[in-house]
DNA sequence: CCCAAAGTAGACCGAATTGTCTACCTCGCA
DNA sequence: TGCGAGGTAGACAATTCGGTCTACTTTGGG
């Protein structure tokens, strides 16, 4: 496997499982096995390879995502699918999601708190990002009227957020009354 | 004011609004104005600062929420009640709360990911009596079958979570299309 | 009045942090 | 054959971290 890959994808797991701050240079080149110039051969700075973490993120998750509501035409089709996996990845049954510890992306930005900071930015692109999916996932579906796709993709939105922060905080790792 | 009391309300403002780990011990005492040793000696370590700062947070916290939704008398009263108030604070008009930053036990958490710490614990615990509030408030309502009880108060709180990450990550402050 | 508790200022310690640098090695390709 | 890119190992610098400690001052109740 290419070096950088092996640098990210190691850095992505201990950072996703430990916290970004609770994690130093020196441990990421120690369990990844490389040379600490080797990795500031690929990345100028911890903060790049943080933006390179999130983004390798980024990109799998999305595909995910995508891929897990790729049959819905119907709202209470895409909701339910939405709950599953979800529930799927709360139960460290995804793979490519690896053990699940919350969302990244909501532990970054509450350890990089300030709006400027690209590391934030990046954190508010990727729910922009799944906001967007869902949205389009929601206008391909049959009797969706437009008027009803801000505030419907927005209430799933919410939704699945929430269960994110049940499950990471409680533990809570089903939520079948939401099923309806 | 009590110097004990002043640390905490100093040390929770930063923390709040900039993250624990990116607060350091001396950040804390300058912006106090108190020295290092009067810090040490009301609080044993920094991990003691931390844990006494939830608890601080964790009882305001609870005390607005309580007086916030103690009028409710239906389920839908109850509902639009949260939202509402959670509204107000996204738009951080409660003072009590301060500038709005997310959930600052989530955002914790997101910091402590080991579940065996007890700030970590402490997270959890809040995150519980928040839910056991909404149950509480939940049984005193009209036509509220037992039978509901829990998929109820589990559906609010989950709407409720995922406004706390909307409103922090990308900044939605006002969710009408929740209230019906 | 007097003394103990609580306060201040700040030097200091050891450990950990990010990041740089030297010296050497390996390997593919012109 | 020789060279440059990318690699290893690790010392090192500069800074910051949490936490301790000394010496001194302030303050409030018996």
């Amino acid at each position: 496997m290419d070096k950088r890959t092996h640098i990210i994808l190691t850095a992505l797991s201990l950072f996703y499982q430990k916290g970004i701050h609770s994690v130093g240079i020196n441990e990421i080149i120690s369990v990844a096995g490389v040379a600490k110039k080797t990795m500031y051969h690929h990345f100028a700075s911890k903060d790049e390879l943080i933006l390179a973490c999130l983004s390798e993120r980024h990109t799998r998750f999305l595909n995910w995502l995508t891929h897990a509501t790729s049959k819905v035409t119907r709202l209470e089709e895409l909701k339910v699918a939405l709950i599953s996996c979800h529930e799927a990845w709360f139960n460290s049954e995804v793979t490519e999601l690896g053990d699940f510890n919350g969302c990244l992306f909501i532990n970054t930005a509450a350890e990089f708190a300030d709006p400027a900071s690209s590391i934030n930015q990046a954190c508010k692109e990727h729910k922009l990002a799944v906001q967007q999916l869902i949205k389009r996932r929601l206008s391909a579906c049959e009797n969706m009227e437009s008027s009803q796709l801000d505030s419907q993709s927005h209430y799933l939105m919410t939704l699945v957020e929430g269960m994110i922060c049940q499950a990471k905080l409680v533990g809570i790792k089903q939520f079948p009354h939401l099923k309806q």
